[in-house]
DNA sequence: GTCTATATGCTGATAGAC
DNA sequence: GTCTATCAGCATATAGAC
């Protein structure tokens, strides 16, 4: 259960990304917040820093791809869930200082145009995102373009809301934004009908994984 | 009307930091694309790399805000205005390869949380284009809060589709931003009215400088 | 105001002992 | 698989002649 050398390497890389960036981030810096001396770096990664910053970013990427049907899931109406989801960012990281939540908006804004290989693997993550978030959107009842719709818009808002967010120092922008998604949400979906209908599976509760 | 090196080492920096970011780009970088000395870099901005860059932030963050009421203006009805000027950067940034159009958000997003002198200088930057887009949206028959809740989400919204459609390299994430404001703005505006009414001027032309 | 030469430290990366 | 020592090159910044 001891961390491997490895793994301290990426938790480590994930963290100095949020926070300074890629070009910001030396491997010096990486190896010593791990703990790891530096030919241990160009042992696990032959590929150095890109093919590290890379493992690193797949891996913030996964996780934070399972957190968006992980804080919409709890609400039946996603009429609900949208803005809430933001709320929840939007006090997430009021809490923190306002620090970076995820490194991969940040870098891919840095390096989509100079850095060809980690640009391919950061399109890889995000639409990783889009494809299961509209998965996800599909299982809770929505027409799969209407989902793919909403899923794009709201990682756009995410990001965006979070640049602004950090660097304005208020949470105007990501309510803002939760706002914004919450009224394309509703001129999507069908008027919500008050009993019942050929739409009630639509904003109830399907999990993930059940029969 | 000869450039001045002023203003050489300005334009340099600003496309500089636009396609390599604050931490990718190197003074003596700047000072080659500028064909301009060492020495005169430190000359004109005594306090180095960060103070040029904040210099070039300015004056492309100015240049930028001028173009929101620039790309609305044209549309008497607001919501024609907001997805047209989303799919006018779209077909914008496509043509042009992806490349970054303006630093301000990419280089906020890479130093929000590593460089507090700069972050203030880009907190100000969107601040006058939230109280000069306000002020737009005023001018064109919104009350304040509305018009401050439409640029936030706009902004944000542009923000964020630039840097998804720059690394997806589709335009798909600007045009849903665009679907995405305009449903906001629908849901923010009193319904239209079709021939008359107490809210007759909402949604028409009102020039900026016109009596 | 302009320009050259240079100082000092850090960058990503490698060789090779253990 | 781990670790040390070190490379060549580039980073920001400065001193001082012109």
């Amino acid at each position: 259960m001891s961390t491997s050398t490895r793994d301290r390497l990426i938790t480590a890389t994930v963290e100095l990304l949020r926070v300074r960036g890629y070009s910001g981030t030396g491997v010096k810096q990486i190896t010593v917040a791990a703990g790891v001396p530096m030919g241990s770096l160009y042992h696990h990664f032959p590929g150095g820093k890109p093919e590290l910053a890379a493992a690193a970013l797949r891996t913030a990427g996964i996780a934070y791809g399972q957190l968006i049907p992980l804080l919409l899931t709890p609400y039946p109406d996603l009429r609900d869930a949208v803005p809430a989801a933001f709320a929840a960012a939007a006090g997430q990281i009021e809490e923190t200082g306002w620090i970076n939540m995820c490194p991969v908006g940040t870098v891919a804004g840095e390096v989509a145009d100079s850095e060809p290989a980690l640009r391919e693997v950061l399109a890889e993550i995000i639409g990783a995102w889009i494809a299961d978030g509209t998965a996800y959107f599909v299982s809770r009842g929505l027409p799969a373009d209407t989902a793919r719709e909403l899923i794009v818009g709201i990682v756009t808002a995410l990001e965006g809301a979070f640049v602004l967010s950090r660097t304005l120092r208020s949470t105007e922008p990501l309510l803002a934004a939760g706002r914004a998604m919450s009224a394309r949400l509703a001129q999507l979906l069908p008027a919500p009908e008050p009993e019942t209908g050929p739409r009630h599976a639509i904003g109830r509760v399907v999990p993930h994984l059940d029969t």
